[in-house]
DNA sequence: TTGACATGCAGGTATTTACCTGCATATTAG
DNA sequence: CTAATATGCAGGTAAATACCTGCATGTCAA
C-alpha cells in the first residue's frame, strides 16, 4: 500500500467528486466525467492520473475512448492500516487526558 | 466532518508518523514528539497545527508544556463516508469491467 | 530573581500543486 | 478520404506547502 498517494489523492475535492461519480456509474469516459466538473478537460485528466497512480481508479481503452473504473482496494487497505488502529483509542481517549491533567 | 482537512492532514508522512507516535504513547509534549523527527521544532509545530485543525489531535497546556492527544473520531467518520461506500464496489468491479469491455 | 527550558510568533524560500492554453494524435462516421 | 470526436502531450502561472532562521514570551527551579 502507498498510503501517501492514496491520502494525497483523496485530499482534493475534485478527485473525491470523481470517485463519487464513478460510484454512481462505473466505467465512465473522460468526457462523461468532465461534464460534471467546472474545469478544463486537461485539468480533469491530471486529477484522474493522480487517482490512477494511487490505484484508486483503473482505466481501459475502448477505441478512442478511455473508460474509468473505481478500485476500492487501496481504500480498504488504508482503513485496515489507519482507521482500525486508531479506533482502539476511542474509548481510552478521555481516560488518557484525565490522567495527564492530573500529572500522570 | 471536513474530509478535506482530514485527508490533507493524512497526506503527509511526517503527520502520519506523529499520529503513530501518539498511538504508541498518548499525551506527548511537542519536545517529545520532536525527538523522533528529523526537522526543526517549528516545522513539527506546523504539522501538529494541521493535525489539530483537522481535529485529529487535541492539545492541553500543562504549565509550559503542551500535551498532544490523538482523536480518532474524524478518521472513523471518514471511514463511514468514504471507505464503506466504495467497498460495496469490491465485488462488482470485475463484473462492471467485463460488461463495459463487451460494449455494455 | 535569574537562568534554563518549552513553546509561540513572524517572516523568508524552494518545491509542489492545480489550474490553464495551444497543438498533436488517434479513432470513428459519413 | 475527410471531418468530427476523444484523448494525449508540452509547456506556463499563481497559489499552497513544507521547510527554515531569528527573536519573543511564558514557566519552572535553584
Amino acid at each position: 500500500m502507498q498510503a501517501d498517494k492514496v491520502f494525497k489523492a483523496l485530499g482534493d475535492p475534485t478527485r473525491r467528486k470523481l470517485l463519487d461519480l464513478l460510484c454512481e456509474k462505473n466505467g465512465q469516459t473522460l468526457g462523461q466525467l468532465c461534464e460534471h466538473l467546472d474545469m478544463a478537460r486537461q485539468s480533469a485528466t491530471q486529477h484522474l492520473e493522480i487517482l490512477e497512480a494511487a490505484n484508486l481508479v483503473s482505466t481501459v481503452k475502448r477505441g478512442r475512448e478511455k473508460l474509468h473504473f473505481i478500485n476500492p482496494v487501496p481504500l480498504h487497505e488504508v482503513y485496515e492500516r489507519w482507521v482500525r488502529k486508531f479506533e482502539r483509542h476511542r474509548l481510552s481517549l478521555l481516560h488518557d487526558l484525565k490522567k495527564e491533567l492530573e500529572g500522570e
